[in-house]
DNA sequence: GTAACGATCCTC
DNA sequence: AGGATCGTTACA
């Protein structure tokens, strides 16, 4: 049995609280464009869960940017934020369960929007499976860091509940 | 059709 | 501490 082995269907299916930690410590691998493949160790998350979540895309209504959150675990959920910057989101969860897991950081590199540019992923990706997908994919390491938890970043708007939440990981 | 709003980053 | 910058959304 390999060390690294891609991450399955399985994984996917459970709860965001779950999985959002669970990722840290493993591989992002990524093959975009020209670029050389690359692997990235994830270092940073936050957990967005439903409608009820009033700093979650969703609870503003189902729309098409974010339908996708509604289908099933392994899906990626991408969007611009500020105008130029684009998100990388993992979708969790059972279909007509809308939760993402945001991927904050890698390691060697802090910051969503940073991230994704040094990756080469946009839009373009929108809608693609970690399961299957021959471009990007979730190796898991063995590696299983400590970490901490925090609020999320820049979701004051959620409100006093949703703002303080500690759905922040990161090693 | 128009306007307001950001799950950020860079440069003062 | 503040401005950049544009797709998505809601509303007329």
């Amino acid at each position: 049995m390999k060390l690294t082995e891609r991450v399955n269907k399985e994984f996917f299916g459970r709860d965001v609280l779950e999985i959002a930690p669970a990722l840290l410590g493993m591989k992002l691998v990524v093959r975009s464009g020209s670029r050389q493949p690359g692997s990235y160790m994830i270092t940073e998350t936050e957990a967005y869960r439903g409608e009820e979540d009033l700093a979650c895309h969703v609870s503003k209504g189902r729309t098409g940017r974010t339908e996708v959150m509604y289908g099933e675990g392994g899906l990626l959920y991408i969007y611009l934020c500020y105008g130029i910057h684009w998100m990388l989101n993992i979708v969790t969860g059972r279909p007509e369960e809308p939760q993402a897991v945001l991927v904050r950081g890698v390691e060697g590199i802090t910051g969503p929007g940073r991230l994704t540019k040094a990756l080469g992923i946009d839009k373009s990706f929108y809608g693609e499976s970690l399961v299957t997908s021959p471009r990007i994919w979730l190796e898991n390491s063995g590696f299983k860091p400590s970490y901490k938890s925090t609020a999320r970043i820049g979701v004051d708007y959620a409100g006093p509940v949703w703002k303080s939440k500690p759905w922040r990981f990161l090693i």
